[in-house]
DNA sequence: TGCAGCATGTAATTTGTTACATGATTAA
DNA sequence: TTAATCATGTAACAAATTACATGCTGCA
């Protein structure tokens, strides 16, 4: 399930072109699996290569010529041969966490920046998949639906962890009140 | 934050051989940084040959000579310039979640499959974190404490998530009781 | 005047993964 | 006897990122 594969996928629901798959990239997959024209261009030449997806290149004024592609019989047949794997990955990278892991040789100032700019970030995600399109060419269908409530019950997951939990990282003593 | 600044941060830890590194990436850093023999070998002698680290060879009988890594000050300097990035990455990359974007074109028991697997490998990673060494060479320093907690929260809150909402992805009529 | 959007791609570089290659010791 | 642990590494391959390269239209 690479980049290929996903966009045989979204060519299921109606032919589409590079730029219009990036955003759709940005969008819908835009926080588990990024992409960018350098890895959608030359996967969708691959497919084309292959003969897993069509293009129709449609002439245009002052623009590059605009290729819609469409999903081949024999794409078809590849897409449903990658959902049968039954154990497909979900990897994390994060230097966040490696950095914070050596946390004790950072000081408290830069630990508290790091981590405001990732409750910020986190928080602009949860936006951003507030304000996914609903009704583009019909209801979202519930697979994307599920993959939204994930990315946002993910977010807020983080962050209420590392909003209850980063005192645990600097030193500062907390001034409690009484005694 | 690539394999080698980890490499040096685990370094400031006490001096180590790449097989102990090996098995602090599958422990630790197992759930958020994986990294094989294969990053592991040519980070360490990419630091070396820039003289971020110096490795003193302990000859032994019938295995490859023990090669332990030490930081230099040298070293000890990129990693602080490293840790200086108020922006550190937290990228997730998932086939899983991109499937379940098709599973409308999928089987009910294909979609079933995929999610008890899901839910089992996030219960042994759980376990795994639980089991995670406390008292080796002194107390988990509190970044470790504080990744481990992080792991283990996150992958509670997908499998619930899972748990709760894997009914939308299925074509099952659910039977309800009365009526 | 400048920026965002439309629209495509290539090339170099970086990075990591997988498979290969070796080989002794120890516990089940 | 079989697997796991210790212990290192290389080479081929796959994949993605980044920078480069072009150029019009329409809005503010």
């Amino acid at each position: 399930m690479d980049v290929k594969t996903v966009c045989l996928g979204m060519l299921t629901d109606g032919p589409a072109s590079g730029y219009d798959m990036k955003k759709c990239f940005e969008s819908t997959f835009g926080h588990f699996f990024p992409a960018g024209y350098g890895s959608i261009y030359p996967a969708l030449a691959t497919l084309a290569r292959d003969g897993l997806v069509e293009l129709e290149e449609i002439p245009q004024e002052g623009k590059p010529d605009r290729k819609v592609y469409s999903i081949t019989s024999n794409g078809r047949d590849a897409l449903d041969k990658a959902l049968t794997n039954p154990n497909p990955t979900h990897r994390v990278r994060s230097e966040f966490l490696a950095m914070m892991c050596f946390a004790h040789l950072m000081s408290d100032e830069q630990i508290n920046e790091v981590i405001d700019n990732k409750i910020h970030e986190l928080n602009e995600l949860m936006q951003i998949i507030n304000e996914l399109p609903t009704d583009v060419d019909g209801p979202m269908p519930k697979g994307t639906r599920f993959v939204a409530g994930f990315g946002h019950f993910v977010a807020a997951s983080l962050t209420s962890y590392i909003n209850d939990n980063r005192d645990m990282l600097t030193n500062e003593e907390k001034s409690h009140s009484g005694c």
